[in-house]
DNA sequence: CAAATTTCAGTTCCACTGAGATGG
DNA sequence: CCCATCTCAGTGAAACTGAAATTT
């Protein structure tokens, strides 16, 4: 028997939760390759973004800013640091901490991954026009700062 | 030191996978917390929801529609079956079959989450208009058709 | 002594894979 | 002989927890 055996129940196609899970696995999923096949992952694109942005910083911090696990935050720089993208070195005012800063070459790096992400955004959102895509960016801004403000 | 330590990097808030991934995040935790209240989980809401809407049908063909692993729809299932709400039944025509069919109490029981799966749904989506709940749905759609075509 | 930082080891949760048993 | 189904056991990734060592 033929029976189209995969459709899904109408029902989910209507749930928010669930159009956005699914777009939310597929944009992973996409960035998740994508970074893979530069040789890097998401936990490095945030923390160097981090660093861009607000300079260095200890790696509490890092784990602070970009809300990644501490545990998780050591072996993501392991290996920033074990391919000179980023330095160690001991904060003089408090030897509890590491201080880590960008090389050269990891500023580079940074900015070879963020056209990976631009990458994956566009696949992502092909089927959308630019005004599109601000609308969308918009709608979900405001549903994520309504629930960080509870 | 206050050192508002916390902030996130400004440029992942205009990313859209990301802003799709926090949004999805929250919405999975609210959708988990209210099924664990309601005593059910997820899987159970989506094998009951193929089975309302196409009736009977045999455990692999449930996992085919509902994308739920063959492994995970024989937990669920038993979980669904102990409870009443869904009997097994071994199929006359194909005795590798199980066929699964609603009871009275698993339609009620279905009929109970599906108000849980609103109430989320408004939960998350309370900033936002009806007009723009409706934009946004539309927009995650248009994605996801163009995902699933490729 | 309490608190913060870095680190390692181990846990938990989820999605998936492999393989055996039954049957077509 | 090959394929589909149901089931269980086990694997692997990702996020987190606990605790030790160091320093404030």
């Amino acid at each position: 028997m033929p029976a189209a055996d995969d459709a899904m129940p109408s029902r989910l196609n209507e749930i928010p939760t669930w159009l956005i899970s699914q777009a939310a696995l597929h944009g992973h999923r996409l960035l998740t390759r994508a970074f893979a096949a530069a040789g890097s992952s998401g936990y490095q694109y945030r923390l160097l973004a981090a660093l861009d942005e607000f300079g260095p910083a200890s790696q509490a911090a890092l784990g602070r800013r970009t809300g990644i696990d501490r545990s998780d935050v050591v072996a993501a720089l392991n290996d920033l640091a074990g391919r000179g993208l980023v330095n160690r070195s001991a904060d003089p005012a408090d030897r509890r901490r590491n201080i880590i800063t960008v090389t050269a070459a990891g500023t580079g790096w940074f900015q070879q991954l963020d056209s990976v992400v631009a990458d994956v955004q566009n696949t992502l959102l092909a089927p959308l026009s630019p005004a599109e895509r601000r609308q969308l960016i918009r709608l979900l801004s405001r549903i994520l700062s309504h629930a960080g403000s509870q």
